[in-house]
DNA sequence: CAGAAGATCGGG
DNA sequence: CCGATCTTCTGC
């Protein structure tokens, strides 16, 4: 199966996003188990003037990885409970990245990292060579809606109303 | 150094 | 609708 490298991920954060609906996210875990589901629900967030970027405010240590090449992954923890799954793209020193919001059978970002059992140990993970964690090149067929991203009205207009937020419909 | 708020979820 | 639970960033 082939997997996503570097190259695929150094593109625009909002064109990944979509693109990424009905690719297959692979986590194997320490005991030899693995578990595989189409990604059907994320979220682009794009470079400084996105205000909805955690980065959009230059580079703290948190935000570090979302300057980097894309390919790696950012994970945080949110609300002090869940890690959230970011993949960051596009190029070194542009900071963006697309939000893993459902695969197929969890939805929810929250739910994903806990089911993927995320952790700190995963930022910065390279994508492209990871023996855990990786997402391979699968196509479904399908109509995909947009919709604005959750949770970050805050950022304010004309952030909030973005159509950054991309769903697979799977036909069948 | 204190305080607030957060790309969420589950329970009542 | 609210509490969980803790990291990160801001402001004094």
């Amino acid at each position: 199966m082939n997997r996503l490298d570097r190259e695929y991920f150094s593109k625009n954060a909002v064109q990944i996003a979509q693109d990424l609906l009905g690719k297959t996210l692979v986590r194997k875990f320490d005991d030899g188990s693995v578990l595989r589901a189409p990604i059907v629900e994320t979220e682009a967030y794009f470079g400084f003037e996105d205000r909805a970027n955690h980065a959009s405010k230059g580079r703290t240590p948190r935000t570090e990885i979302m300057f980097a090449r894309g390919g790696v992954i950012y994970v945080y923890l949110i609300y002090g409970i869940h890690w959230l799954l970011n993949i960051v793209t596009g190029s070194e020193g542009h900071p963006e990245a697309v939000l893993i919001r459902g695969v197929y059978g969890i939805s929810g970002p929250g739910r994903i990292g806990k089911r993927l059992k995320l952790d700190r140990s995963f930022y910065g993970e390279n994508i492209e060579n990871s023996h855990r964690i990786w997402i391979e090149d699968t196509v479904i067929n399908g109509k995909i809606s947009t919709s604005p991203r959750i949770g970050i009205a805050y950022a304010g207009t004309p952030w909030k109303d973005k159509l950054w937020r991309f769903e697979l419909k799977p036909i069948n």
